[in-house]
DNA sequence: CTGGTGACCGCTT
DNA sequence: AAAGCGGCCACCA
């Protein structure tokens, strides 16, 4: 039943248009509380529908996408990214590119 | 119930 | 300018 504050973190997360990238602390913003990063990264962690929530599209605010992701491979999560056309510099992603405003 | 941790961010010194 | 520390929320033992 808490999952209430979970789902916000997914529906934000779920709403990240393709080839575009969103931060924790974005994410936690656009939930309503700017303090939710920590909280954001453990829904994800959770991940109840990887299928549905492109946590490969969430990164840190440095741009860099957390290695514990390791959805069967760190290098398939740079793959998808670049597949959705993101461009990957050295492991990181342009975020005056491709940060996702929360349009 | 309390303590500790975690895919983080921001502020202070 | 850079580095370090704490804070906030939720979950697990």
């Amino acid at each position: 039943m808490s999952e209430n504050s979970y789902e916000r973190i997914y529906d934000i997360v779920k709403q990240i248009p393709k080839g575009k990238v969103a931060t924790y602390g974005l994410v936690a913003r656009l939930a309503g509380n700017p303090r939710w990063s920590r909280v954001v990264g453990y829904a994800l962690h959770v991940n109840p529908d990887p299928a549905s929530i492109p946590c490969h599209r969430v990164a840190n605010r440095f741009g860099q996408v957390s290695s514990a992701f390791a959805f069967g491979g760190e290098n398939m999560q740079i793959r998808l990214l670049e597949s959705e056309g993101v461009t990957l510099t050295d492991g990181r992603v342009d975020l005056s590119e491709y940060l996702w405003d929360g349009l």
